[in-house]
DNA sequence: AGGAAGATCTACT
DNA sequence: GTAGATCTTCCTA
C-alpha cells in the first residue's frame, strides 16, 4: 500500500483527477477502517472556471484551493458535505471533486452512517459518500499523503479499466472542455 | 434578510 | 424517469 505522493497533486487538475480513479479512498473512523474505490471525479480550476468555488477570487472559504495541492477542500452544497482534493501545479488554482466510491472495507459501517440498505445506493454521489465514510467540515484542509492521516488516498495497483469523459454534472455554466471522469460499466457511478 | 449553491430524497406519472 | 421540496453554509445587499 503505497500513499499518494504530494507531487502526484501538483499537476494539471484534470490529470490528476483521470489518475485518482481506481484509487483507494481510507476513512480511519472510530478505530475502524473504511475505504472505497473512486470511481467517479471532476476537474475544477481557479478564477477562469465558472463553476469553480473560486470563480470569483480568494475568499475566506475557498482559500485552501489556492494554497497546498494534496490537502482536502471541504464544503457545503444543498445540505451536503462534498469532499475535494486541492490539485494544481505550483503557484496556481485548482481541486478535484471525489464524485463516488466503490464501497470496499466497513459496509456495514457505512451503511449505517447512511440509513439506507443497498449496496448500489450507499455512495454513489458526492454527498452520499461524505455520509457514508463521516466526512465532515471537521476534516477540511487535512492532509491525504500524510501517513497518520484520518482520510489517505492509496494506489491499489494493477487494475485496469477503461475510463469515460463527460461533461461536468449540474453545473450551470460548464467550460468547453469534458472535465468528469469515470470509469466505464462501473454500477456506483452516479446517475 | 434573501438567495444561490458542484445534491438528494420522495412521490408521483 | 421527472418534478418538487428540502437540506446548510456563505455571499451580497
Amino acid at each position: 500500500m503505497e500513499i499518494l505522493s504530494r507531487e502526484f497533486y501538483e499537476r494539471d487538475p484534470a490529470r490528476v483527477a483521470r489518475e485518482l480513479l481506481g484509487k483507494l479512498l481510507i476513512r480511519r473512523f472510530n478505530s475502524k477502517v473504511l475505504s472505497g474505490k473512486i470511481v467517479e471525479t471532476e476537474a475544477y480550476y481557479g478564477e477562469e472556471d465558472p463553476a469553480s468555488k473560486s470563480y470569483k477570487g480568494r475568499k475566506k472559504f475557498n482559500e485552501l484551493m489556492f494554497k497546498d495541492a494534496g490537502k482536502t477542500f471541504i464544503y457545503m452544497v444543498h445540505g451536503n458535505w462534498l469532499l475535494n482534493i486541492v490539485a494544481h501545479p505550483k503557484g496556481d488554482v485548482g481541486a478535484v471533486l471525489i464524485r463516488a466510491l466503490e464501497p470496499l472495507s466497513e459496509i456495514e459501517t457505512m451503511k449505517r452512517n447512511r440509513g439506507v440498505n443497498r449496496l448500489e445506493l450507499l455512495t454513489n454521489g458526492p454527498g452520499k459518500l461524505t455520509k457514508a465514510l463521516a466526512i465532515t467540515n471537521i476534516l477540511n484542509g487535512i492532509d491525504v499523503t500524510a501517513k497518520n492521516s484520518k482520510l489517505i488516498i492509496v494506489k491499489e495497483g494493477w487494475e485496469k479499466f477503461e475510463v469515460e469523459t463527460s461533461h461536468r454534472i449540474g453545473v450551470k455554466n460548464d467550460l468547453p472542455q469534458k472535465l468528469r471522469f469515470y470509469i466505464k460499466n462501473n454500477k456506483f457511478v452516479s446517475k
